[in-house]
DNA sequence: GCTGCTGGCTAACAGCGTTAGCTGGATTGG
DNA sequence: CCAATCCAGCTAACGCTGTTAGCCAGCAGC
């Protein structure tokens, strides 16, 4: 798994093949199936593993800081294994490492005093705003693909399509604040 | 790309083949490279097709009303191509159709007073949001894959990890007003 | 009526995930 | 202490993938 996980971080997801990674374990392919059922299971450790790499500051007690910093350690373990993130996005979540950040989580919204449906429900979103975010990062990454419209059909899209990583991080921001701010809203509805 | 498309959602991505496709066309694989370069050009013209799909409903003026419609709009297109989704997600966007939707939108939020750069940045968290939960919906759908956790573990998780169909919606539901809600506040403190 | 283009065809290649079956060295049991 | 067992590697091979090369029928225009 960690091998397959360097693999991926190194030359991309698509180069992560049977012979790449046994060579890369000076193996021969088909020797990993006497440790793997197949290539998903395989997928499902890489995902597994960055999961478990996720580390959330401690910080105080208000749960807008404490939301921002499950957030933005989650951004970060995506951001450390960009070529991975496809990955995980495309695979649904059960394994040990993804469930006990579903755990935290959870008791987090319910020590803000949400039931625990509607606490899974936000939690929900947040997973998905985090996880579409740094998708959409690293899709435009590798989009020296010329992607310029033309500016008659397209007067504003076409000066303002490309992002830099600080418009990344600053768009982050703005997430993070809309959540919290959302999430306010509904508490004092609530 | 028409029929790429239906075969997609017909059979799913995966079942997405050149040879597959030329059966449905009646014709042989290598035949399809007499109008396209590659099997990357027929994704992006499945997403071209999907973009293109999108409706957004005619509202009232008031912005949150008009956001809630986009989004919606969005959303339902995505629905539509459920099988469609981790292609559209894994793949920057630039071309015809989506430059539309990223156009009316920017013009959208500098019509409520928004400047050019916030608006790309509240837009890109907008569709990172929508995306983001349609991923998650669709993954978690072929997620029969039981994934119930141990709940000596995982109290919290164990019990509420799945998703409804009708859960998605209120779900969505929530993520709209949570960003309507953030983005009031954003244009109040500017 | 010949010329050339257009869009199909067959054959083939390298690389993919995966299976079957063999083999040598370590581990265990009597 | 030798024999039996198991384990983890190996080679060979299958059917599938995207893609290229090269051939050929039919239609267009001069």
């Amino acid at each position: 798994m960690r091998a397959a996980l360097d693999l991926v971080d190194r030359d991309g997801g698509a180069a992560l093949t049977m012979r790449s990674l046994a060579k890369d374990l000076d193996v021969e392919a088909p020797s990993l199936y006497k440790h793997v059922p197949n290539k998903e299971a395989i997928l499902d450790g890489i995902c597994e593993l960055v999961y478990a790499e996720v580390v959330i500051d401690e910080v105080g007690e208000e749960w807008e800081e404490r939301l921002r910093a499950y957030a933005d350690g989650f951004r970060r373990a995506l951001l450390r294994h960009r070529n991975a993130v496809p990955i995980l996005a495309t695979r649904a979540v059960a394994t040990e490492g993804s469930m006990l950040l579903v755990e935290v989580a959870l008791a987090e919204f319910a020590r803000v005093g949400f039931d625990a449906e509607t606490a899974r429900r936000l939690l929900n979103v947040v997973v998905a705003t985090v996880l579409g975010m740094a998708l959409a990062e690293i899709a435009d990454q590798d989009s020296a693909r010329t992607n310029f419209a033309d500016p008659d059909k397209f007067p504003l899209a076409s000066v303002t399509v490309v992002s830099t990583p600080a418009d990344r991080d600053a768009e982050f921001d703005i997430a993070l604040t809309m959540l919290t701010e959302g999430i306010r809203r509904l508490s004092e509805a609530a």
